[in-house]
DNA sequence: CTCCAGCACTCTCGCCATCCGAGTGCCAAT
DNA sequence: ATTGGCACTCGGATGGCGAGAGTGCTGGAG
């Protein structure tokens, strides 16, 4: 019973059953590859698998399907990286370059991702915390209030609201940017809270306080992870035939929607090192013990991670080809944003 | 044959059917609702509605379920106003008023309605056009690159990237971006053409080449209806058992996925005055002809509609609660909203 | 020791026939 | 105009049956 033929034969299963949604038997597995046995030593290796909890049958007198922990052995030591073609390349590079702003680099991203993998395309904007500043704006709104918006190097713009003392003039206003925006400037946004105290201090007694606010408001607003936006695109695939959830959509759109929690979990799964991916039971969120999630971080040229995109599917997904797509758009995506 | 009982027992139908999700026959009528007549006289009212078109039977032997016309004339004469109670107002309000940013206050009013109304949410970011401009602000990016951020009163920001000649020296670009704002400040978008036009005739040669870009790409972006956002809330609901299309959630979930063509379907639909309905059918868009779409405009507190708000359903769906909803988050939102 | 052919056994799935009940339409009576 | 009665229709549920797919096991061959 020769270990590298069982693996063999895994390999075969995961392959025929994410092509036909369908458990696959002995003698269909040594119809379509070519094995070199006969269906009963298949089967033999077969229950040896099963025993090693990679695959189960649904009922009895069914086929076998991988458990997770089958897909996990599949994808860490059996897939064959498949690259994708060059004409795909192609597409991706020009299609992303076509972007107008970040807006629009971020949800090409993610339509590229839906469409290369079928799949829900998770993209995260550029992440606050590690970018640069750019630009800080101040702008009177409402009587009494104010509008503080953030621009980092990225192109990602930022913004709150800020209650403050009626009768601001617009002067003040003036001369508080233009500090603020000395002190900050080039400056990556966790290192500006020592230039921002120095900026407070140097103000006259009677607005101080209105400048610790707007200090408080911006170091508050980019610490706080939660505000960190994703996008989701290609929800549509969810309902295609091929995606057959055994406990339905619900719980899948559920999490989807917990864009909070889904966020956590994508940041807890990237390694700096290239494309992850978490299987089934493996996610954290319930909703989502159906599914598979692969990701990766993209960034600047340089190779720094600022934020995350990946793609959500059925367990029984194509992991070489939805491994490629995530790869290749994140590589081109690095390389599109802007420094 | 009395006309009016008529259309009691078409309100009946259609009360009924959207509670108990099933054809709703003769008998079960007269039990449920005191109509004070015979099952056999509701038969033949029914047979009269069925002549109109306003109700149909799925086979026969079944009950009777109404038509979109039926619906349509159930929404204009039949249903009765039925206002948000005063803890589900206040709660409306509350939720609103903390958020912290306009982001955060779309987001919201989302929640509300996909919550209020057990449906999907869309809402509009408030529109460019109909805004005032407060802020244009240049950035360097990459080399040869340059984003132009647009900041509205209304708090909205728009970015667009730009080529320019290398080269680009930061003092050329301050005053471009001084001038610029100076020429704007204050104008309503739809006007600052005339204004930057003034702007790039009195640069100096050499840079008026690129100020006539910049002042192109601005103008350009503002009149790009297509870069209208929307945001969806609650498409979990659509998986919930009560949600049940005849032709499944792909088509559903596809036509909300084309936001362009869906943003042009809600704002051709919303007329000034208040909630107006679509029903099936009615929808251009083929994948909602199983929907319901209920919009509001929403605006700044002196009744302008700067953007559209919606609650999508099943056809049928409880119309007067829906509409309810929205008129209710669609008010507080407008007051809400900065200036 | 590995592999393999054969065989008995077990399930699921699809098919068909049947039955039941809800609902209708029509008619004659009030 | 309304209503009670009645024959009729049809969809959906139920249950039995057979076919097919797949398995595990056993005993024999290389």
């Amino acid at each position: 019973m020769s270990e590298e033929r069982r693996l063999d034969v895994l390999r075969a299963i995961v392959e025929d059953y994410v092509r036909t949604r369908e458990p696959v038997g002995s003698r269909i597995l040594t119809e379509r590859h070519k094995l070199g046995v006969s269906p009963a030593t298949v089967r033999n290796d077969m229950a040896a698998l099963e025993e090693a909890g990679l695959i189960a049958q649904p009922h009895t007198s069914a086929g076998r399907i991988p458990t997770d922990k089958g897909y996990r052995l599949f994808v860490d030591q059996l897939a064959e990286v498949r690259p994708l073609t060059v004409p795909q390349k192609r597409a991706i590079e020009t299609f992303l370059s076509e972007a107008v702003d970040l807006d629009d680099v971020v949800a090409r991203a993610g339509r590229l991702i839906a469409q290369l993998t079928g799949q829900v395309a998770v993209v995260q904007y550029p992440s606050l915390r590690r970018s640069g500043l750019r630009h800080l704006e101040l702008v009177p709104t409402a009587e009494g209030r104010l509008l503080v918006v953030v621009i980092t190097d990225t192109g990602r713009v930022e913004q709150r609201f800020l209650d403050v003392p009626v009768g601001m003039d617009d002067g003040t206003l003036g001369e508080l940017r233009a500090r603020f925006n000395a002190a900050a400037a080039g400056h990556r946004l966790t290192e500006i809270g020592n230039a921002f105290a120095r900026v407070t201090e140097a103000m006259p007694d009677e607005h101080r306080a209105l400048a610790t606010a707007v200090a408080e408001v911006v170091t508050a607003a980019l610490a706080e992870e939660s505000e960190e936006r994703i996008v989701l695109t290609g929800q549509a695939n969810l309902a295609r035939s091929s995606m057959r959830f055994e406990q339905g959509l619900r719980p899948v759109l559920e999490a989807l929607e917990e864009q909070v929690v889904l966020l956590g979990l994508l940041t807890d799964m990237t390694d700096d090192a290239g494309v992850a991916v978490s299987i089934g039971h493996e996610n954290r969120l319930a909703g989502l013990s159906e599914t598979s999630v692969v990701t990766s971080g993209y960034g600047s040229s340089d190779g720094d991670t600022v934020a995350i995109l990946s793609s959500i599917g059925p367990t029984r997904m194509d992991y070489p080809g939805t491994i490629a797509a995530v790869r290749a758009v994140a590589r081109y995506l690095s390389r599109v944003l802007p420094s």
